[in-house]
RNA sequence: CAACCAACCUAGAUGAUCGCACCACUUGGUGGUGAGGAAAGUCCGGGCUCCAAAGGGCAAGGAUGCUGGGUAACGCCCAGUGAGGGUGACCUCAAGGAAAGUGCCACAGAGAACAAACCGCCUGUUAUACAGGUAAGGGUGAAAAGGUGCGGUAAGAGCGCACCAGCGUUUGGGUGACCAAACGGCUUGGUAAACCCCAUCCGGAGCAAGACCGAAUAGGAGAGAAACGAGGUGGCCCGCCUUACUCUCGGGUUAGGUCGCUAGAGCUGCUAGGUAACUAGCAGUCAAGACAGAUGAUCAUCGCCCCAAAAGGGUACAGAACCCGGCUUACAGGGUUGGUUGUCAA
RNA sequence: GCGGCUAUAGCUCAGGGGAUAGAGCACCGGCCUCCGGAGCCGGUUGCCCAGGUUCGAUUCCUGGUAGCCGCG
């Protein structure tokens, strides 16, 4: 039991040190955050955070079937990872995240999901003080 | 050249920088591999796993339905037969049985199935009517009891004859569906994607199957007793299995983790057999394996399309989830081969 | 992954081979009222899509589309 865990921790901090995202995964912890946490939107995403009590955020991504079909879905499921992934530095540890994309979402490329879902960030709290202000020019 | 028919193929390419999943070597690195023709719909058929050993019989229910072949199997494929369509290349067809039985055929029409008699036609009489004969003509309908012609008759009728269609028999050809010829008598509406009959086939559930590891409420194994009873075997019978109660032994379902998980009716090529589907042999080869679920972002060049050009924009349908064989549906553009018809020229 | 159900008027539902496709609510017009409501009279609008069987299909068969539900 006790090697188990500290596998595990090791492979934890080994991820954490390579700015990997850390995920979320049970649907317990979705509804949790629906539920319970605040949210603040843009014109193609959605973004529920709840505080988690760990010294890490935990990010999961949502993207409905009325958005578009099974392809589309996977496409935009990768880019909000690919964002989030270059981003994931400048965000508030300590938080459980869930960025749903919206029906525009669609028809958006890169660069505009990129922007609304910052935008989303930026409304929202979740991003560290220093980089608060500078980020409105992007 | 134009229009068309059939069988197929392909599914943008290359490079650079970050990033993801798995594997191998290694230990903060390096290398390799990384969606489809439909991966889809889940409409069929299998493999595999468990359900009692997945056994026998009956019933119900379901499926299929011209013939022969192919296949692990199929509702699939190939070759043929018949029917229908097209000038043609060619295409389409759930295509057994209506003489086993039951039902239905609205409206219209005299009559819709053991035929019938409204108007007609013909004959007779006590004559604006009645009786008898008739199924040629009219009318209705999707369909009116073989069709056309000649003879025949009071008027008519397969009443007689010829041809055609249908039925039956015989002969010949074909493995067979069926085809051809001769002869016979003169006739038996449609509907089975209505019930049904006949022939053949089908046990159920599904990788979230299932196996192992492993905390709590408690299960399991062995022995005895009982065994006519109860329960299970997703309908019944046989057969089979389990079981209340007592004693002994010591430890188990769920969340989680590991396996199942990809070398298979595999792919490529050649040879041989077969009209073909396909089969056999030989040689080479290993090409995704996740579990909130891996393929993305940026840039550059070349293709193709829109646009007179540039700029700019676009580049189909669509994402593996245990694995195969099919079917169906979606699909921008491009290409190959063979063929048909028409026009022009030689 | 597996199994099942539904599609009929603006809404909720009947109808299971031959009807002009029906009921309630809704909507529109008229009567009534000073006006409105209620009541009475009348009317508009429809069988998810494509093929097939049949003389004839909302109904039967096949394929699709959309929506909903259940199990784990």
């Amino acid at each position: 039991m006790a090697p188990l865990l500290l596998c595990r921790a090791s492979i934890r901090g080994q991820k954490w040190g390579d700015n990997t995202l850390e995920r979320l995964k049970s649907n317990s912890d979705f509804g949790k955050v629906y539920r319970e946490g605040k949210y603040s939107a843009d014109s193609l995403v959605v973004i529920h955070y709840l505080p988690n009590k760990l010294d890490y955020s935990r990010i999961g991504f949502s993207v409905s079937k009325k958005v578009g079909n099974s392809v589309m879905r996977n496409l935009i499921k990768r880019r909000m990872r690919e964002i989030v992934r270059n981003f994931y530095p400048h965000i508030v540890p300590g938080y459980d995240i869930v960025i749903s994309a919206r029906m525009g979402a669609n028809k958006a490329n890169f660069n505009g999901l990129n922007h609304s879902l910052r935008q989303a960030l930026w409304r929202s709290s979740l991003l560290i003080k220093e980089e608060r202000k500078p980020k409105s020019g992007n």
